[in-house]
DNA sequence: AAATGACCGGAATACCATTCTGGTCTGTTA
DNA sequence: TAACAGACCAGAATGGTATTCCGGTCATTT
């Protein structure tokens, strides 16, 4: 197999089991087999690496995300669906899970950096949608940056962040229902 | 002045000055103009102490925000106007503002937990105001603490976390709008 | 030309001697 | 005798330094 993709392979492991700040050059050199200095010649330094690692993760989320959608459901059930495939998947995936742990513990500058992007990311495929919907008549005209945005930071809240204060998880109906009252009945037209 | 007076006193300054675990018992004693032991005649410790303080501050807090509310506005207007103030409050006032910084520098864990109580509180008022509301016939019934709390939480997110992101702020029209079209219109009857 | 790994300097770590701090307690003051 | 003060204690925090570790380079090998 060709040493580029050896190279990736060993670091998506290492960075999965790791994290960032705990996986070395020499430990992704070793378990692609292949010399530290080679690295080198694909990507100029231990970041750019690991952006190539992370951004192949987001667009698996993407895809994940995207094939989540059901035909011939309404607006609000697809991104209902989608949205908690998204957080879903942030709390399933290796990778994800132990950036967010690093970022949590560790403060490495390199992975907060990379989650914001991440997050930048998740909304604007979230206002893609929107402005899809917007386009096809089904939604009403909006800033679809700013709803993209209250929408996955509503569902972070309600979905995540709830619980940490609170000892019974909302279930799933009270969410579609407070969110259909709310965010979504804004959008359809 | 009463010794216990003077020692809540100090105990604010120094707290407001250098966070919680950079305050010591000698320093809030020296400050008070009392031998340390005596601090332990009032309160049985560190913590109890610090409660204490916070605890004075998430009155005034709510007592500001409460005045703020206007005559003969509609619930939105009132609404927006006490939470905007909550949120001011918040980066205007040195302790709080010590408090936060030392949970995300220090990581302190009787700061942390002080934190979440005080959303907490903080979220209650709200929710006390929602069900003032569905009591005098202006909103509809519905699970005011969740409300509260989706409320609260957008309003972090719009005003606060947003500019971390984005290089220009929200103006408060947008956010009035955004909200006013969505969680808001979703109350009233 | 491509790949390697010994090597480098600076950053991180581990260690331990010293200081600091929350809380107690006995002596003192009013 | 009740309130107060501050010396005192044990354990935690800190600081300084000797050592290890790691990202990145580059002379050598394949």
């Amino acid at each position: 197999m060709d040493r580029r993709e050896e190279i990736i392979l060993a670091a998506e492991k290492s960075f999965s089991m790791f994290g960032y700040k705990a996986t070395t050059m020499d430990q992704v050199a070793k378990i692609a087999n292949v010399g530290k200095g080679t690295i080198y010649t694909f990507f100029s330094n231990k970041e750019e690496l690991f952006h190539s690692i992370v951004w192949k993760m987001v667009e698996e989320m993407k895809d994940i995300s995207e094939r989540t959608a059901i035909e011939g459901a309404t607006f609000q059930e697809n991104a209902h669906a989608r949205i908690m495939q998204l957080l879903k998947f942030r709390e399933t995936h290796q990778l994800f899970i132990k950036l967010i742990e690093e970022e949590k513990e560790l403060r490495t500058p390199a992975v907060g950096d990379v989650l914001t992007t991440i997050e930048k990311e998740i909304v604007n495929f979230i206002a893609g949608k929107i402005d899809r919907g917007v386009a096809k008549g089904e939604l009403k005209p909006c800033d679809s940056e700013l709803i993209a945005y209250l929408l996955f930071k509503s569902y972070v809240a309600l979905v995540n962040d709830w619980s940490k204060t609170h000892d019974k998880q909302l279930t799933e109906k009270q969410i579609t229902d407070v969110l259909n009252n709310t965010i979504f009945s804004s959008l359809l037209v």
